[in-house]
DNA sequence: TTCTATGCAAAATCTTTGCAATTAG
DNA sequence: CTAATTGCAAAGATTTTGCATAGAA
């Protein structure tokens, strides 16, 4: 099975970088190359449990995601649920947002050319050299709406 | 020392679920009415520690910051630093977001309608009832530029 | 009096580190 | 051979809980 782009990018940036390959950092950049939402690290780690040849202990899977968002491959997202997830950076298309619901915990993602645009007319305006920008929206999803 | 209204409305909300009155959390609520920008607990429990009649232990401090969210008295902030922010919530003016200098850590408030209007519009068309929203900008401040 | 508020210490949770063994280059 | 990768267990850091005491209504 080919990997996709994404993963190979960040193998390049990897050897670049003078880092060796290893199973474990494998089985997280095969794993969130697959996924079109952040994920934590436990739920990382239980997912790769038990799959022949592709688990990772929970302190690889800490310490691979920590050397992926220094290289800028994936990016922490800010829940407001205990605990930090991650996702991977794609540059060009598919940069989304988060919409978290505060009674179930689901987390969808979601993009708005409209809401780019205001925060890149800001960036120039705000005394930080912008890099990263993260915006949630909390709220009740539909299953929870009636309660 | 007469209290601002935003500590008035606090108790008022505070009475109103059943509560009686504490040293701890008056000390805690009228620290927040000073402050501008989000604490951290521990900012908090420093910020408190040796004022003669106004000292919260840290448990308090967290217990009194979790009520008061739930109250939608103070809103949480999370700027990935590893510990959670809070600041008070102004129905009226003053709502802001921030930004957050990675290399020194500073975190600044910043306000912008047209961004709060994107929200807005984005919040109608968006597949959960939105009541919160939390933007985060992530960068290098100017004291951190020139490394 | 009755129920809330608080402090202290212990527990729980999430994340990081130290160390030894393994493995890639 | 040398340096990076990993797993395991221990350590850290932040936040929560249990329990007894003090305090408000």
């Amino acid at each position: 099975m080919r990997s996709g782009a994404w993963v190979q990018r960040a193998e390049a940036a990897l050897a670049a970088a003078g880092r060796k390959r290893g199973g474990a950092r494998r089985a997280v950049l095969e794993l969130l190359e697959g996924e079109t939402c952040a994920l934590t690290a436990v739920q990382i780690e239980d997912a790769l449990r038990g799959q022949p040849r592709r688990g990772a202990s929970r302190a690889s899977v800490y310490r691979i995601l920590d050397e992926l968002e220094r290289l800028r491959l994936v990016q922490r997202v800010e829940t407001g649920q205990a605990m930090v997830r991650y996702e991977r950076v794609c540059d060009s298309v598919e940069h989304h947002h988060h919409l978290v619901c505060d009674k179930c915990g689901l987390v969808m993602p979601f993009s708005d050319p409209g809401l780019e645009r205001a925060i890149d007319n800001l960036s120039a305006r705000v005394p930080l050299a912008v890099s990263e920008h993260e915006i949630v929206l909390h709220g009740s999803c539909r299953d929870c709406r009636d309660d």
